[in-house]
RNA sequence: GGCCCGUUCGUCUAUCGGUUAGGACACCAGGUUUUCAACCUGGGAAGAGGGGUUCGACUCCCCUACGGGCUGCCA
């Protein structure tokens, strides 16, 4: 164990595919233990099976954990670029007597595999019958070296998350390190690599815990310190289900085009499978402060969108002018949705104050903003020109002038618009209806003192011209 | 098949032998209201099942059921 040390973890993707949310999670809980330790976060990329790894999906895994906000320390590494290293170990096994040249080939093992399942064997662990031959006797042939893994007792893998988990030796076969063509196996790969990139903590999805076994046999074959262990319960769709395409959005970057706010995300992100207390809502500040591996669940947390939304509402809210209007504006490119004009710009960031406390997304709240982002003539939407009727069009008529010499404050505007409708015989709510169609051509908008502040005098008035017709 | 992990309200979770099992989201009913959102009040809602251990188990142990993972010259 090397828990004294200054914290290093690191995130460790195969660029296969997109970033799924699972493996955001684990990014997340990587960089919060680290950031809030003063310790490093490393990425490093495990391209190491040429067949499937593409540029573009590590592009893709590097984005997503940009739009997250997870920064990692130096530059991303590159599995595939350190196998000499790998081979290098792989044969100071070999020079130590814990690893073995083995000739048996695919098609033996695949023979003695579908031999073993005839015969209705328990468990098909192969053994190489190279384990323990004379040198002398090795052919002239591709080998593969395998470890020499103890064939008796227990390993010990101590985890923080699962707690002290035992696998009998006898389970565990004599993994192969390096391939018959001079490659190295992911499970020397990641020992290698976490080792020299000196980490000191290893949190990642619990489906490589029975891994954590055979790697620990790695570290002790090369007298290297094992690190922290933490398997995290993966995540589930809200069916229970492993999460997959049908369950929707699976990959962070369906999360920007959706318009979720990255705060919210990491906020509902973290509270999955993760909490301190009863505590909810909390920035990513105070989640580095309090997050910890003792405070990680045991079993598989499930998605539900509907407190994801509720948190990214609360996070909208609080949000910051400026950072949001950024924010909008970048998911806007990313749904490839039309750039916001400067004049859209300066009248969004105008009437951000009233807007951004009712939308649980950015799509939400760019719809709440149509009052603003739109311009004359204003087309109303079926729920809206209901509100237009002949009636309340005269209503709107009488409006206006007495709208010409009001000073443009809401103490000003209120009386002026109470009094219209008391003069009409009718409440308040009758009154801003049609408003509302007029001035956003919706029916769903922010008060309509908000509306006319944010648009200014003559757009209003313009607007309820047009509209009263 | 074998090995490993898990199982508290619908969902995320608190509880680390003694609580009327708490909170949040969602839901339902009221309230507020200028629509939406927000907000306020109230409500229903949980320890998978069975054995132990103990004065006392959600909590510790065992079994079963269910869910998940691993079992590759994939990562």
């Amino acid at each position: 164990m090397c828990a004294d040390k200054p914290v290093v973890t690191r995130f460790a993707p195969s660029p296969t595919g997109y970033l799924h949310i699972g493996g955001g999670r684990t990014a997340l809980f990587n960089w919060l233990y680290a950031r809030g330790r003063g310790g490093k976060f490393l990425l490093r990329i495990e391209d190491t099976d040429r067949e499937r790894s593409t540029p573009e999906a590590t592009e893709a895994i590097l984005q997503g954990l940009r739009w997250l906000g997870l920064d990692w320390d130096g530059d991303a590494v590159s599995q595939f670029a350190r196998k000499d290293r790998h081979a290098e170990v792989a044969h100071e096994m070999l020079a130590r007597g814990t690893a073995y040249k083995c000739f048996s080939t695919a098609e033996e093992i695949a023979a003695f595999r579908a031999e073993a399942e005839a015969k209705g064997a328990s468990y098909a662990v192969f053994l190489s019958p190279w384990r323990d031959a004379d040198p002398a006797t090795h052919p002239d042939a591709p080998y593969a070296i395998r470890m020499r893994a103890p064939r008796t007792g227990e390993t010990l893998v101590e985890d923080a998350v699962q707690g002290s988990v035992r696998f009998g030796n006898d389970q565990l076969d004599d993994m192969i390190v390096l391939r018959s063509d001079g490659t190295p196996t992911y499970m020397l790969a990641v020992v290698v690599d976490d080792h020299d990139m000196g980490v000191t903590h290893v949190i990642r999805g619990d489906d490589h815990l029975n891994n954590a076994a055979r790697q620990q046999m790695v570290y002790d074959a090369m007298g290297w310190d094992i690190p922290v262990w933490a398997h995290i319960p993966l995540i589930h769709g809200p069916d229970g289900k492993k999460l997959s395409k049908r369950h929707g959005a699976t990959a962070v970057g369906d999360y920007q085009v959706q318009g979720y706010p990255a705060a919210g995300m990491r906020n509902y992100l973290a509270r999955l499978g993760w909490s301190h207390g009863d505590d909810e809502f909390f920035t990513s500040a105070q989640a580095m402060e309090w997050f910890d591996l003792p405070g990680i669940g045991r079993s598989p947390a499930r998605l539900d969108f509907k407190k994801l939304e509720n948190i990214c509402g609360l996070h909208i809210a609080a949000g910051e002018d400026a950072a949001l209007l950024h924010e909008i504006e970048a998911y806007l490119a990313a749904a490839a949705r039309p750039a916001l004009t400067a004049a859209q710009r300066d009248l969004l960031s105008r009437a951000l104050y009233c807007v951004k406390e009712r939308a649980k997304t950015f799509p939400e709240l760019l719809e709440k903003a149509h009052f603003a982002l739109t311009s004359r003539p204003i087309l109303a939407d079926e729920a809206a020109a209901k509100a237009l009727d002949p009636v309340s069009r005269g209503i709107l008529k009488t409006l206006t002038p007495r709208l010409q010499s009001a000073s443009w404050t809401k103490e000003d505007l209120e009386p002026i618009l109470n009094e219209i409708a008391t003069a009409h015989g009718i409440g308040f709510g009758k009154l801003a209806a049609p408003l509302r169609a007029a001035l956003a051509g919706r029916s769903a908008t922010p008060s309509v003192f908000d509306m006319m502040l944010v648009i200014g005098r003559d757009e209003t008035i313009a607007r309820l011209e047009d509209a009263a017709g």
